[in-house]
DNA sequence: ACCTTTATATCGTGA
DNA sequence: TCACGATGTAAAGGT
């Protein structure tokens, strides 16, 4: 009988069958099942990084014989156990966060406090996380005459919708009657999203971690 | 020793190093190492259905005594392994694809078999994945006049991004000399995304599945 | 190999 | 709780 108030791991022949936001059906094979703590529960198959079938933390596990049943809201995991291979109830697994470095924040830092090295004008105010009518801009400089800057950052790669994006900001800014350019800063950026930055007037900035 | 080209599921005291795209470090604790077939790695942690560290399909692993590095392309994942609790490798280990349905593609073909149950006209042409010059449109249709019908399908709640993503694709027909109507189709959309619709001269239509 | 798009995305934040 | 944006998103599909 399996315990599904301690964490385990479990390789069983299985089949799955999942309802909620969508619906699927996983057939019968050999899949470890990892059931957490917190409540979640993965199906892993012998590929790939992501589990074939999940359901996120919260979610209340029952064991109805040989077969597992995981519910959250209105979602629903139902795994039908046939052959178990091996379970082990893993004790003092931690629960420890990785420490990251090189986010976007870390990126507008650098901008923000080297501003003048980036953009040229007469500034009165710089400051992050600048709210437009459309939601917030990362940075955002204002010259003394009222003309406006708007910088989107990205850490990685520009795509043709982050400068969808930066439009959207520049024009809720000009549609309040101000001057604003428009710029975008990454490390990085393809050709076909340059082209598109190009061609709506906008800026690119190399900014390096 | 551990075996690195047969798959495994090893239980832990280890720490992580992760460098490439970004770099991060997890301290110390018991943690769960997950390695496949297809070469990819992953640090499971007690709580979260993600895992803390990853490599994808390719990575090669390479075991140095109690140290395992996994490589892929500039990225490098290095695994400390201070106390091995329980290692199993898993034979036999499934790799078969979940069947889902209600995709997007479900709602792009019942709006096309449906066409003229949502969008009146006189239309010499409806199709699927029509190309602009920014991308391909999920569903175009186009009258005796050549005025076009732009409609992107979502399956989920419509994001403002989304609605950016169809004014790009408007904008591109009409630089063409076409004059064009937006849709966007999807079972919900927010307040915030419908106004912004609104705003654009977009029209929202109620696709259920 | 690079770029674009989808996903049961997941996850955190702010209203 | 809901809406919205960021992510080392991952994975699939096209050029």
């Amino acid at each position: 009988m399996i315990d599904a108030t301690k964490p385990f791991i479990l390789f069983a022949q299985c089949e799955v069958i999942y309802e909620g936001r969508a619906a699927s059906t996983l057939e019968v094979g050999n899949y470890l099942i990892i059931h957490k703590i917190d409540g979640s529960i993965q199906i892993q198959a012998g590929d790939k990084t992501g589990p074939r079938n999940y359901q996120g933390a919260g979610a209340i596990l029952e064991v109805r014989g040989h077969i597992l049943v995981s519910k959250r809201k209105k979602e629903t995991i139902t795994i039908i156990v046939h052959k178990l291979y091996s379970l082990n109830y893993l004790s003092n697994w931690s629960c420890a966060e990785i420490a990251i470095i090189r986010t976007e924040k870390e990126l507008v830092n650098k901008l923000f406090y080297n501003w003048t090295d980036y953009i040229d004008g007469d500034f009165t105010m710089v400051r992050t996380e600048f709210v437009t009518p459309l939601g917030p801009v990362d940075l955002a400089g204002i010259e003394t005459d009222g003309h406006h800057h708007l910088v989107e950052v990205k850490r990685t790669n520009v795509s043709i919708q982050n400068i969808s994006q930066l439009n959207r900001y520049v024009t809720a800014i000009r549609g309040t009657g101000k001057t604003t350019t428009g710029y975008i800063a990454s490390p990085q950026i393809g050709c076909r999203a340059r082209n598109y930055c190009e061609s709506l007037g906008f800026n690119y900035i190399r900014l390096e971690f």
